[in-house]
DNA sequence: GCCGTTTTCGGCCCGACTGTTTTCAGTCG
């Protein structure tokens, strides 16, 4: 589906360039808008293309159609090559540099002819571009600060990273005399794969108490720029260069601030469109009736002196928005209003729903504990059941698992699981699939297993039907319980296969094989967009967390976040049922 | 540029903070 990718990316560029010609800001937005539906679609939009579905997409129009379909059928697109050559392509990157807008690009290139980010740091040295208007020392200083900035930044951060970072942030302020409530919000709280910067909303137990949170907010040890800072907000970064907000509300406000920094922008647009229409006005204070709220007096850094209609919790302003309360991991603007307005949200699944991993691994191969360690940690888990999933004998550099390993390990799996009653013991093992989608062991060696996780970890950049082929047959083999981390991605680091995901689908729905999500906050794979799509489809998920040590079960939580933005409920689970079903849901296959 | 169960034209979300200004533009989320 690289076409979608090129496509995604070309409407993104396309947008940041129109931004700096400084056309109106809603058609920068609707080509962005088109960028992100083109990235998440989990069909080839060649397809749509072909059937002359593009105009039934929500959100393009008929110039995006034009584009796409010129896109499609040369590979290029006129309009955008237009528009390239009256702006500069060095401009682009200049974008991303924080405090520095269109607008002011536009300025620097216009007035003194810059055109790199290399020419504006010269430039900035050398003095030329004092006396613009709106351009001061600090704005330039800034500009050079953000620069050092970047070329130390290690970009965004993994979520495992930023909630041990927000956490931590979250544990010192509540214990602050003065602070109510404080909560993460952002993307850390709807459990994106990476955050970019962690949101904290916090409430001082008097209205008077921000501007001391804030104080001692920015004072903390490991702040090392204070970027700004209010009576209502401040911004640091950390040491490491990565960013934390903090917003202080009063405590009636919490609910309706909470909200608004959750995001995401996309939701939060609709929810105040919604407000619109229904006569009332959103942002981070409250739901105000409009009428209500244009009489108020309005101080920056106070709530609007209106009675709100909601303010206090998300559930009172969505309630009076008409609509279900929704879970911030579906907060992306992906149908979850339409479904909140008719009561159609799914029972999303809990982490306490999760009745065992499926997916670990022990000394045998490459984990850190024995059998009997991770056994006890999967009790103190409160798990029903627990498969160890050692690998197999291709992974050398794993300790993979000979033929006489194999069975000498299942046997030990055994006779640890009669020894404890609580729980059930899989003997299993994670199989590599080889390139050509064969296993690797034979028939009857895979026999001798109760559970089989069948996993890509080479050849992991073949081209889409080789991958997909690949795939599909590990999934139509009759031992295979699982595909393990499907895509073989890691979280910014490796790409995943290029797979014709309706093919993998269809199949997995078929022969009953249920695909991971990766709860390993390195893998996450399947990602949330292909985990909703194959649920679909009507494929069983099984959430594990690839644990190679006692330490990781917890990760189970990464994996749920995932679940969750992919909208599945327990019943789309495997680990979700109890052994009996569990133990039907193996034989079904064999 | 996109959209429409009042609209095919005229809207489109809103506030805080900074730096540069004497009332506001730009940037950010």
């Amino acid at each position: 589906m690289s076409l979608n990718n090129d496509l995604s990316e070309l409407f993104k560029n396309f947008s940041r360039l129109m931004e700096l010609k400084g056309e109106s800001v809603f058609k920068v937005i609707a080509f962005q808008k088109v960028s992100r539906i083109l990235n998440d679609m989990t069909f080839d939009i060649r397809q749509a293309f072909e059937k002359g579905e593009l105009d039934s997409i929500e959100g393009i129009g008929e110039s995006s159609r034009r584009i796409i379909s010129e896109f499609i059928r040369t590979g290029r697109s006129t309009e955008f090559d237009e528009v390239a050559t009256t702006v500069p392509a060095g401009l682009l990157p200049m974008l991303d540099i924080q405090g520095l807008g269109p607008k002011t690009i536009a300025l620097f290139w216009k007035e003194k002819g810059i055109t790199s980010v290399d020419a504006l740091v010269k430039a900035i040295d050398d003095g030329s571009l004092k006396g613009l208007k709106g351009v001061g020392d600090k704005k330039l200083l800034g500009i050079k600060e953000a620069l050092e900035r970047m070329k130390n930044a290690s970009g965004r951060l993994r979520i495992d990273e930023a909630m041990s970072i927000a956490t931590d942030f979250v544990e010192r302020l509540r214990k602050l005399p003065e602070v109510a409530y404080v909560e993460y919000a952002g993307s850390l709280r709807r459990s994106r794969e990476t955050i970019g910067d962690v949101d904290l909303i916090c409430s001082g137990k008097s209205p008077d108490d921000g501007e001391a949170i804030a104080k001692v907010f920015t004072q903390f040890p490991e702040v090392s720029k204070i970027l700004g800072q209010g009576t209502t907000k401040a911004s640091i970064l950390t040491a490491r260069g990565f960013q934390i907000d903090i917003r202080i509300v009063p405590q009636e406000n919490f609910g309706a601030a909470l909200l608004y920094f959750t995001g995401s922008k996309e939701h939060n647009v609709r929810l105040r469109g919604r407000a619109i229409d229904q006569g009332m006005t959103l942002n981070e204070w409250g739901l105000y009736k409009q009428t209500d709220y244009d009489k108020a007096q309005k101080k920056t850094g106070e709530a609007p002196d209106a009675k709100p209609v909601a303010s206090k919790t998300e559930s009172d302003v969505y309630r009076k928005l008409g609509l279900q309360f929704i879970a911030p991991e579906m907060r992306e603007d992906r149908g979850e209003i339409d479904a909140a307005e008719t009561d159609t949200l799914p029972t999303l699944i809990e982490l306490s729903d999760v009745r065992g991993d499926l997916h670990c691994h022990t000394t045998a191969s490459d984990g850190r504990h024995t059998i009997e360690q991770m056994v006890e940690a999967a009790i103190e888990m409160g798990y029903a059941f627990l498969a160890i999933t050692d690998h197999s004998k291709s992974q050398v550099q794993a300790h993979g698992l000979s033929v006489e390993r194999l069975l000498a390990h299942v046997k030990a799996i055994h006779d640890v699981g009669r020894k404890y009653k609580e729980i059930t013991l899989f003997a299993g093992c994670e199989v590599d699939i080889l390139a050509d989608g064969r296993l690797d062991y034979e028939d009857e060696v895979l026999a001798e297993l109760d559970f089989i996780v069948a996993s890509p970890h080479h050849a992991l950049t073949q081209n889409e039907a080789k991958a997909t082929d690949r795939i599909v047959r590990a999934i139509e083999h009759k031992y295979v319980n699982v595909i393990g981390h499907p895509t073989g991605r890691r979280v910014e680091v490796r790409a995943p296969l290029p797979l014709q995901f309706d093919r993998v689908f269809k199949a997995a729905a078929a022969a009953g094989t249920a695909l991971e999500i990766n709860a390993n906050a390195d893998r996450l794979d399947l990602n949330d967009v292909n985990a909703r799509a194959a649920a679909q489809a009507g494929v069983k998920i099984s959430i594990n967390t690839d644990s190679h040590d006692i330490a990781s079960f917890p990760d189970m939580r990464y994996g749920i976040g995932v679940a969750r933005r992919a909208w599945l409920t327990a019943g789309d689970v495997i680990n979700c049922m109890d052994v009996k079903a569990l133990k039907k849901f193996i034989a079904a296959k064999r």
